[in-house]
DNA sequence: CCCCCCCC
């Protein structure tokens, strides 16, 4: 329930509020922002509302602007409300109104809580007004309270439901604290907008970067209810109804081809999600607002999938004339959509591709930190081992929050709907700043995974990817007889080539088999001995009063048709094959011997005859 | 009109 209270602004008060907010206005000018210039009455403010356009309200002055059109603003200033002093009304950058009461709505799913407020200007009050929720500790912390005397001093209007005007409070000054007025000022009547339909043209201003948008009467593109899926760039008669299922920051950015603000939506309905933007002005407008549910004449444009996960082949962009509309029936719509790859399927989609997944943490890293090679910033980090059905276990990589709050102690099911797949060791992923991470989502796949996972997964062997082309789970693949390593040229190209042969060790060099490495681990960088007792690795570029001895062991190993030398290491991995600069020999380094499979091998054999 | 999302 909403109480009715409170008052107008005084000429004393006038006075106060211009000194405070002159300043803020030419710091606004210095930032080529848009500045209100309007002071004005409840009705008076709605009246300009020009369909949702609140833009309206704003002149677009920078600082040369101002300076050349003094007068002439001042002159539609006063053109439009009481004229009695123009330069003077021109200079009272307020926008005075007073809060009388509130109603906090609870928070809702992800959404925040919210605050509707009921406005007056002592006269009429106004109750379809709501705090921004970033404004939402004003309330908390009681410097904002009922009866409280407010500046407003950048809000926003959307047109709702016909000819129904919410006003969202983006910035205001708390001029006197309710507390300080203990009372209601005047006995305002609700004020009802029916039949109001505005006059623009005349009461703008026309000047320079500031143009005017005649007046139109609100209608939404189409009444009927569109689909989503059904959208397509070439019609522009049609309304959806969707949920917000992902909202983003809104980000900055600044290339070649100009700067600017924006910030992504995910919308979804029965039949389909999309992906939505906003930039600069439709980020004031809209960006507040999107929890709701009807859009209309939004730009559709093809979608770049190399950016979004979401599946649609079409993105829109919010303009000018777009409208959003809260959707007051009661209708279920889903709340989140994946199309989930399985982690052994992982290696057949691009590197860089944007995935769904969903898999048990079966190992939760510690958090640590990185710099960021562009920022040079510290980042935090958290790597999962993810496991799914298919018997293989990824990397998924968190970071900044996701990383420091997450919790793998219970070897949760993670769905992560736009993650990163990467080829970093055959394949990884990592959670971008886009991507929804949900725990324990409530889901088939979830629910499969954890009866999986308690029953039989959390006791096998899985399978990782492996670095380059040993794809598929680390198995023996391109197979070569020594012979067709060298008529086939491998390693002689820049990257190194791998291959699988079956081979006969005839020779064994025992000399040297032994080096001193770098006890660093994973290092293993052979040390130079100071000869003070101090070994010196140039790969760390440290001393060490330690070293590791590890094995190297040339072999030279023949088959039928040929005999290779090769440098055997500690681990045993993977086999390679790297050309030494301008050497014509290849240097063959083998990480990795197991006993031959004779049944596998002979089938091998058969093949090579019969075909 | 963005599309960066980090490290090995």
């Amino acid at each position: 329930m909403l109480m009715q209270g409170i008052l107008i602004l005084s000429a004393q008060n006038d006075e106060r509020v211009l000194r405070r907010s002159l300043p803020k206005v030419l710091a606004l000018i210095d930032r080529d922002l848009y500045i209100k210039v309007l002071r004005r009455s409840l009705p008076k403010v709605l009246a300009l509302i020009d369909r949702d356009l609140y833009i309206n309200l704003y002149f677009h002055l920078y600082s040369r602007v101002l300076r050349r059109s003094l007068p002439k603003s001042s002159k539609k200033i006063s053109a439009q409300g009481s004229s009695a002093d123009r330069y003077r009304s021109l200079h009272k950058f307020i926008f005075p109104f007073i809060f009388q009461s509130s109603k906090k709505i609870s928070a809702q799913g992800s959404s925040a809580d919210r605050y509707r407020l009921l406005l007056s200007d002592g006269q009429l009050s106004y109750s379809h007004a709501m705090l921004a929720t970033q404004l939402n500790s004003l309330m908390e912390t009681g410097e904002m309270d009922n009866l409280s005397i407010i500046q407003v001093d950048k809000y926003l209007c959307n047109t709702i439901q016909g000819d129904r005007r919410v006003m969202i409070l983006l910035d205001v000054a708390v001029l006197s604290r309710g507390e300080d007025v203990g009372q209601r000022i005047g006995n305002p009547q609700q004020y009802k907008s029916t039949g109001e339909q505005p006059s623009h043209s005349s009461s703008n201003a026309s000047n320079s970067s500031y143009s005017v948008k005649p007046s139109t009467p609100s209608t939404p593109g189409s009444t009927r209810v569109h689909t989503i899926m059904s959208l397509t760039p070439y019609q522009n008669r049609w309304r959806i109804r969707a949920r917000v299922t992902q909202k983003s920051t809104i980000r900055t950015w600044s290339n070649s081809r100009g700067e600017g603000r924006l910030f992504n939506v995910n919308l979804v309905d029965e039949s389909g999600e999309i992906r939505a933007t906003g930039f600069n002005e439709a980020i004031d407008k809209f960006y507040e607002l999107l929890e709701i549910y009807y859009f209309s004449k939004c730009t559709l444009k093809t979608a770049n999938k190399q950016y979004s996960s979401v599946n649609n082949d079409y993105e829109m962009t919010f303009n000018a004339d777009t409208i959003i509309e809260p959707c007051n029936e009661d209708v279920s719509l889903p709340s989140m959509t994946f199309d989930f790859t399985k982690i052994n399927e992982l290696d057949k989609k691009q590197p860089n591709a944007i995935v769904d997944v969903v898999g048990v943490v079966k190992h939760c890293g510690d958090v640590g930190t990185v710099i960021g090679k562009a920022s040079q910033k510290e980042i935090t980090k958290r790597d999962l081992q993810l496991v799914d059905q298919s018997g293989m276990v990824v990397n998924l990589t968190l970071w900044g929050n996701d990383a420091q709050q997450f919790d793998g102690s219970s070897c949760p099911v993670v769905a992560v709907k736009g993650a990163r797949l990467s080829d970093y060791g055959g394949r990884s992923l990592s959670v971008l700043a886009s991507s929804q991470l949900i725990v324990n989502p409530d889901i088939r796949e979830s629910h499969l995974l954890r009866g999986w996972y308690d029953r039989d997964g959390q006791s096998m062997d899985f399978q990782s990817f492996k670095g380059d082309s040993m794809a598929g789970g680390g198995s023996a693949t391109n197979w070569k007889h020594f012979s067709q390593v060298k008529n086939e040229n491998l390693g002689g190209g820049d990257k190194a080539d791998y291959f699988t042969s079956k081979g006969t060790v005839i020779f064994l060099r025992k000399e040297n088999c032994m080096y001193q490495a770098c006890p660093t681990e994973s290092c293993n960088k052979k040390v130079i001995d100071q000869g003070n007792g101090m070994f010196r690795c140039e790969k760390c570029n440290k001393e060490f009063p330690n070293f590791k001895y590890r094995m190297i062991l040339s072999a030279n190993l023949a088959d039928f048709s040929d005999n290779q030398w090769v440098t055997c290491f500690q681990e045993s991995a993977e086999i390679q094959v790297r050309k030494i600069l301008d050497e014509s020999r290849l240097k063959t380094v083998c990480v990795n011997a197991t006993p031959l499979d004779f049944v596998d091998y002979g089938r091998r054999l058969h093949q090579a005859i019969t075909c």
